[in-house]
DNA sequence: TTGAAAGCGCTAACAT
DNA sequence: ATGTTAGCGCTTTCAA
């Protein structure tokens, strides 16, 4: 009836080939060590003659799980996932599951739709960004059958594991550094808007009230994503609204570049006139004239403990920590060397 | 025999809630206009309430072609191919396929190995970046039986379809713009030493030797990957080797804006006795101080390209222009702005 | 417009 | 250590 026009390679012509069964070769491709020497050495050289690669959809078909790993962040453009993505590649380069990534544009309806995707495919494990999932995705995650890691943050409740830090906390440092510096009027850029954004300005809330310096005026959020030039007009926006102001908490590293290069324009002396502090230590505000106040965040080693749990997950070995708080640091810089 | 625990809803189950055979489900779901709307929309209803989600492992299995398309990229990290990933998904969100992404950092044996693997999945489509496949990979590109799309470049024997533009040009138009300036020692600063920047480095030095003003010395590569942090080292051993240097061509601009800032600790006026000049455009480029000349290059568009004529020829319609030159715009900005 | 039968390439379960 | 058998969930072909 139906044949595939195309020469594709299968496991019975290698199977005939080596002058073995079909599952015997399977086998010899997947646990060697069941099979005898011989015939794993004699299969071998047929797999390589033949250029044989197994096809993935009738494996994922036979068997209970296929060999997709999913990962779900909002933004593949963004630096910061950019960089635990590179975590996580670096650990699974050697291994033999396919990465799926998807996009969830910071929406949670959209997160779920694909995370349904994903289920289709009984994926091996799942990596998901964030813990403000759905009700209706936390039972499907619950339902997954596989190994599930959050990731960028820690907090109750986890899903199955977890590998992230506070970003309240975070900003917490930041600001709490900023006061101790000697700054008093000390405002928030913020952009994009997206649950761990909004906790960071949680965390700076918390300092200002407490240091009785709280003062709306200074707070400015934008839902647009975040940029150098972003950063340039939120900080000619505060000037007009606050002059006042003398220091800028930045919700990352891209606003307060931005803010950096503006009030230069405007002959603002950083840190004197006005201190800056970025979040998430992008290798840039190293070395800006002055160098940027930033928070470290341990992006790439959070892709690698995610994807390494996953993989512990998969083997079936116990994970010794289901939830790791990666911290961060708080690289103090020029921009907030603010002297007398 | 063997049953699969899980308790997926399946075609046959939704076929017998909707009162049809399987086959009609199937139609239903993928050529609605040959279903009665009457069936159809029976089979709506009950796909809906039962949350049927299709097995891609089984129509893989069942169709001579996936729902994967396949995009080869030399890294997922890097801001470029970030913005050509993002113009791909742009177009993919309201279609049926699933994106995979595959790095060969750099490698071409690796990009060999990745083929395979992708080919495996007998691929609805294929995106590769370059045009410097090997040998061996451009004939599993030719039989792919597939459309397949090489973005970045533009150039001669197109395994299919192209999308990207010159190199060699972008390069030659920003050294241009720096000679007709009046610069005279104009170094090249290089990182990663990929193709497409070797391309670049022979466009710089194609204008410098019709000046009579090529000279080694002038010329600094590396393979490491480029941050700003590498730009401001480069240009510092620039300044030891040749010290006369009156402008920098860089290969992108995050090496840039290393050179700006490094040019501005030591108190070297730009443009007045540096000109510099990047490439690709990004948006930091625009809002330093003094704001940076750049290559502008349409990455989101490329991407949006790309993946318009992967869909053109999955769908069998004749590709009009089967390569795609979009050019380049050299943005002059006060980074090469020298009066006098 | 709909359906029946066959089979895609592989692996789990049960032999031997 | 190896093989036999059945079947994963879907789509193709052919027929009605």
């Amino acid at each position: 009836m139906k044949k595939r026009g195309d020469g594709r390679i299968t496991l019975d012509e290698i199977a005939a080939a080596a002058g073995v069964s079909a599952i015997t070769v399977s086998r010899a491709l997947r646990k060697p060590e069941v099979v005898s020497p011989a015939a794993r050495e004699r299969i071998r050289i047929v797999v390589e003659e033949l250029g044989y690669v197994p096809d993935p959809a009738a494996s994922a078909l036979a068997s209970p799980r296929s060999d997709v790993i999913g990962v779900l962040i909002p933004s593949v453009t963004n630096n910061v996932f950019a960089d635990v993505l590179r975590g996580i590649y670096s650990v699974l380069e050697a291994e033999r599951f396919r990465l799926q990534l998807a996009n969830s544009r910071y929406s949670t309806l959209e997160e779920e739709r694909l995370l349904r995707i994903f289920l289709s495919q009984r994926p091996a494990g799942l990596i998901v960004s964030g813990i403000d999932q759905s009700e209706a995705s936390r039972k499907l995650l619950f339902r997954a059958d596989c190994p599930v890691v959050q990731i960028m943050e820690t907090g109750p409740d986890p899903i199955d594991m977890m590998v992230g830090f506070s970003h309240y906390e975070g900003a917490r440092a930041a600001v709490s550094h900023m006061v101790d510096r000697g700054y008093r009027r000390i405002a928030f850029l913020g952009a994009r808007m997206d649950p761990r954004t909004q906790r960071r300005l949680k965390g700076y809330e918390s300092v200002l009230r407490a240091h009785g310096m709280h003062d709306e005026r200074l707070i400015l959020c934008t839902p647009r994503a975040s940029t150098v030039q972003l950063g340039c007009e939120l900080f000619a926006d505060l000037c007009d609204r606050a002059p006042e102001v003398d220091a800028v908490f930045c919700n990352n590293d891209d606003l307060a570049v931005g803010v950096l290069f503006e009030a230069q324009r405007r002959r603002i002396s950083v840190p004197q006139s006005l201190g800056i502090c970025g979040f998430n230590d992008l290798e840039i505000v190293a070395v800006t004239n002055p160098s940027i106040t930033s928070v470290r965040t341990f992006r790439e080693d959070m892709g690698r403990r995610a994807i390494r749990m996953v993989l512990a997950g998969i083997a079936g070995k116990p994970v010794e920590e289901p939830v790791v708080d990666l911290g961060f640091e708080l690289i103090a810089r020029e921009s907030t060397a603010r002297t007398g």
